[in-house]
DNA sequence: CTTAGCACTCACACCTATAGAGTGCTAACA
DNA sequence: TGTTAGCACTCTATAGGTGTGAGTGCTAAG
């Protein structure tokens, strides 16, 4: 177990090291008015902070660095979240100031005002469109053989797609196929959509439609929803800032690895509830070994999640991001739950 | 004016350097089998070009690198255009594959392939929205109080956004709204559009619609058109592969500049026709004085008009790059022509 | 006009020396 | 016994010095 002074130079260290990004030795430390030990004492504890795990040298005669396990204690136990500055609130209550009643259109805000407030990469991910209900459906021809396939969802999403349709295809055929969709499947979750779309609907096709075979397979392709990316990401630029990145194909992997969507799971694990801190290794990613992501989820109504991904150095204002994640979370919760809500 | 022997060791050094990435020097082009040429006199030769300013030296003993002026006169007179090879010309044509049928999808495509078959980062801008007409009005209640308003245009785009509703309005109004907007707004074009919503429906409107004020002011905010984006990317961290770029700093401007919509036009100018080459500090960007932009327009149909650029090195491979824009530009007014006139 | 030869220049890689920051250890002190 | 001053030591970072090699410009011979 670790003494209380041991406690507190860990900490310090930390924290100033996060600060400065520099190793940090022990007359630094001795200077700080917390600190009212002499540097031989500091090193004696740093010694065994060293011993412990929790620092470590970058080369024999350097000071030290919080290793992984260093930074797990200190997200672990030294954590003693303070207020956010009223500037920061002011900030982040400035992504519901305009009116928006778009769901989409607050969490990318809320990407580019958090990457703001960091300095680090946000990600966020909108709730599962798949949950969504069909408000209404329509088609709307074009030309001779295309038309374009909408679907309103409940929250006011809209998907289009263009799709052909026979040739030589009886224009009232289309109205009838745009009634007979809306009369069964309206409140069907866009999950469900595929499946009811076939089991509800083809067989009253079949008695109302002429040479409803191709139109219905068409459309029916146009409907597969090409699972939309509700990924919005802030600040991607923001890993250029940071001194602790200098290998340019450090970077460069790092960047590829967040924008390919199929990633993106392993970054902001859907499921989970809450706040979570992956350090370096922690991460399931190697590309992702070098940086920090701390997480957190919200909810729109009682059905609905997403969630939050900050992605920076291991060297990350642990304190700041938490707060600001924990304050946003409960924000998004309660302000897009009475968007969904309407008022 | 240069002598035919100054003219093939400009070419032959240009050729060398945008290949290699570094400074030619006498005895590397002696060895080449179209140079018949001693050391010797090539250096006499290399002192000449570079005494007219198409060569410099990056220090008193190193070889030649070309300048900007060097490059010009490459590309203005040393262009000329082998066919593409196949293996390129069978990517470039998947692009039309799969049946897409949104002019949208196949604009992203083309980004996406470009960029893999340069190693450069490719910026493709699509027709301009405004002169898309109006196919069909909607609008769709979702709560209470909040509505989406759909305008699909006829190019199977649809726009969308949510609006709020005046307080205990009735349906029969919005729908009264509805017939009267399809009645009197298809066929205008989206940049006309706000000016005819007034002129036209807004007499109606009073004659028919309870209410109609707030109706109005809330729909007519709904359709200012959020000067919707339609610039498409690929390859954004290309930069990162070119050895030319190793300042961090400038990297993260040029980026920068690229994603900021703002910039776009000087990056790619909206109204030109044909192709375009602009090296280093032609730009108009001084982020970009390190790069050379290719342009390119392309046509759908007679009306429409759309502008792909690749931004790289000074040391771009301008000769495949010329290619592979002059053999898309044409692809892609064809098929997308086609497209909109309905096969 | 071309080119071989040669002196020269400069970047780069490789040492070496030095300064400075930091350490661990020991012994003295409270 | 815990704390700290003192000191030798280690290692990085920086600057200066040297050698090598690729490249040059110039000159004179072919």
């Amino acid at each position: 177990m670790l003494t209380e002074r041991q406690l507190l130079i860990l900490k310090v260290t930390v924290d100033d090291y996060i600060q400065s990004a520099q190793p940090v030795g022990s007359n630094q430390l001795s200077k700080k008015s917390e600190i009212p030990f002499s540097p031989a004492t500091i090193r004696n504890e740093m010694a065994d902070l060293e011993g412990l795990g929790f620092l470590e040298k970058t080369h024999t005669s350097s000071g030290r660095v919080p290793s992984e396990k260093g930074y797990r204690y200190y997200v672990d136990h030294m954590l003693t979240p303070r207020p956010l500055p009223k500037e920061d609130i002011v900030q982040l209550r400035s992504i519901f100031d305009d009116k928006i009643a778009e769901t989409e259109e607050v969490i990318k805000r809320s990407a580019m005002i958090l990457s703001e407030l960091t300095n680090y990469t946000a990600i966020l991910l909108g709730p599962d469109m798949r949950k969504h209900t069909v408000k209404k459906l329509s088609i709307v021809p074009l030309t001779m053989d295309t038309a374009v396939a909408i679907i309103v969802t409940d929250n006011g999403h809209v998907e289009n797609r263009v799709f052909t349709i026979p040739q030589g295809l009886d224009p009232s055929d289309i109205e009838k196929m745009v009634n007979i969709l809306n009369e069964r499947l309206v409140g069907v979750s866009l999950n469900d959509l595929h499946r009811r779309l076939e089991q509800e609907t083809l067989t009253i096709f079949k008695q109302h439609v002429n040479r409803y075979g191709e139109l219905f397979s068409t459309f029916r392709k146009a409907v597969i929803l090409p699972q939309e990316d509700n990924v919005y990401y802030g600040g991607k630029l923001n890993i250029l800032n940071q001194p602790d990145f200098h290998d340019l194909h450090k970077i460069r992997n790092l960047m590829d690895v967040m924008e390919e969507s199929k990633h993106i799971p392993m970054i902001l694990p859907v499921g989970s509830q809450g706040l979570h801190i992956r350090i370096g290794s922690e991460n399931a990613l190697s590309a992702m070994e070098d940086c920090s992501v701390i997480t957190v989820s919200y909810d729109i109504g009682e059905e609905q999640t997403g969630s939050i991904a900050i992605v920076g150095p291991k060297r990350m204002d642990y304190k700041r991001v938490v707060t600001l994640l924990d304050t946003l979370s409960g924000d998004l919760s309660k302000e897009l739950t009475r968007m969904i809500r309407g008022k």
